[in-house]
Parts: C-alpha cells; sequence; structure tokens
DNA sequence: CTTGACTCTGGGGTTAGGTACAGGGTTGAT
DNA sequence: ATCAACCCTGTACCTAACCCCAGAGTCAAG
C-alpha cells in the first residue's frame, strides 16, 4: 500500500461516512471504483476524501446525488451555463418548498394560539383546523 | 345498498382520493374496514368522506399519518395536552426544516449572485462552494 | 504462523406514503 | 343472460439514501 492510499475503511473514516456509503456512491457512479485483484483489498487514493467532501457539501446545500453526478462530471467549472442552471432548478424547489412549510407553521402556529386560549367548552381548535372549519 | 353507503370507488372519488390510498389508511388503521361477506362488496358509510379528508387536511399541515392516527383518536378534542404537544412538536419540526432550507436557500442565492458576476478566468463560485473554499 | 481486524461479493431490508398489477369474483343495467 | 364496470385478496414495486448481514477471503502485527 502505497503512502497516498487508503483501503476502504480508513478511507470512510477520513472523509467522515460509513463504508456502505462508499460503496453506494460506487454504484451510483459518484466514485471510482479501484480495480481489485481477485478479492484482495482496493487501494483507494487519497484524493477521494475530498471528493466524497465535495458531495457531502453539495447534499448539505440541497442537491441529490443525481445532480450532484452532473456536477462532478462539470467540475471543471468551464460549463458555467449548465452548473447555473442546475442550481437554480435547485434554488427554486428549496423556494417552494420553504413556501409550503412558512404556510404550515403558520397555521400550526394559529392553531396552537387559539387552543392556548380557548375553553374546554369550545372545540379543540387544533382539531377544528384539520377538520377543515375555519376558526368562528 | 343503503343511501348513506358507498362502494370504496365512490368512497374515492367523492373524498378525491385514490382508491388503493383507502387501502392503505386501512392497514395503517387511519380507516375502519367494514366487514365483507365472503369476497362481497364491502359498504362504507358517506361519514368516512369526512374522515378522509381529515386525513388530508392534518397532511397539509405537515403531520405523519401515524400522528394523524393519534389525532384521529383524540378526536374528540377532550385531551387538548396531548393534542397540543403533538402540534408543538410537529411545530418544532417544521421550524428546524425550515432553519435547514433557509440556510440552504442563501448558500445557493450567495453562489449564484457570485457566479453571475465571475469571470471565466476565475474558478465558478457554485463549485468552490461544494468543494469547501470560502468565496475569496 | 496465528490471530484478529479488516475486506470481498452478493443479497436483503429500512422509511413514508403510496401505486400497480394479477387473477379472480360481484353488480347492476341492458 | 350478458357484459362492462367494478370490487376482492395478495403481492410487488416506487423514490432516496443509505444500513446490515452472511460467509468467505486477506492483511499485518506479534
Amino acid at each position: 500500500m502505497k503512502p497516498n492510499e487508503l483501503t476502504i475503511g480508513r478511507l470512510a473514516k477520513a472523509a467522515n461516512v460509513g463504508i456502505e456509503t462508499i460503496r453506494y456512491y460506487q454504484r451510483q457512479e459518484l466514485l471510482p471504483e479501484p480495480p481489485a485483484a481477485d478479492g484482495a483489498f482496493r487501494h483507494y487514493p487519497i484524493s477521494l476524501v475530498e471528493r466524497i467532501r465535495f458531495i457531502k457539501r453539495a447534499q448539505e446545500l440541497g442537491f441529490t446525488l443525481s445532480e450532484i453526478g452532473t456536477l462532478l462530471k462539470l467540475g471543471d467549472g468551464t460549463d458555467r451555463r449548465s452548473i447555473r442552471k442546475l442550481a437554480a432548478d435547485r434554488l427554486t424547489q428549496i423556494r417552494a418548498k420553504l413556501t409550503d412549510l412558512r404556510r404550515m407553521e403558520k397555521a400550526l402556529e394559529h392553531a396552537l394560539h387559539d387552543c392556548e386560549g380557548t375553553g374546554p367548552a369550545k372545540p379543540c381548535p387544533i382539531i377544528a383546523a384539520c377538520a377543515g372549519s375555519v376558526s368562528p
């Protein structure tokens, strides 16, 4: 084993992911699979640590693994147009989800607030919100 | 078939869900399963239309089906404390997700903005964001 | 050269909320 | 009585991103 190479376990530890995650990324073609001579241990270049970190950081930006695959292929950064489109689409999705969640937040806040201030004589406003009645 | 009863298909149509959704809810014990005499058609009371709508509206508030099961059991609204806890917990989750998504939104906005204004001589800021470097 | 920690291949399972058959049986309108 | 439209049970599949396991082989330290 050369000094700039790792076994899968050490690679996993260095990149702070599980071994199974690495194998999964290989199946998704996000990571190369080094050749193994007849069941012997594979040798992974240390550069893969950075590649895995790239994947993880892209995930934190909300990209799916499939999008990250594209990003990795565009990794030299010369095709700005494709990269921008990917990022812009993802941003649109994130904003849609934000709108959705904000609606839920408001509705729940409202129902909870009403519930705090409602005596047990009236129907529970949270249940009422689900039952579809408008708060009186 | 009594006038206040429906077949599963008509119930599905009335509640605006698929037949399979109704069966799924039955398996999750969100809906009762009327008895069927030896492979004959089941008869569903029309009141289930409202129950399904309840489920759908609760989903729009962000509750999981399992939580909705609890809500349905608490449906008389007398146990306000349990209901409030459920709603408050869900609200907490929604807010956590909102925080997460807002972070993603900011980071993507920033990277996109930088990318618009960066000449092809510099590395792509979107790729750079994934690669973990701080924008210079 | 033994031992224990690791790795290999191949397959399965998980969560949530459904969707999609296949191969029958039932209804109800003509 | 026929026929289309519907329903029954049971099972399998879908997405996304992994996790887990068995049984066999390999590597490195002592």
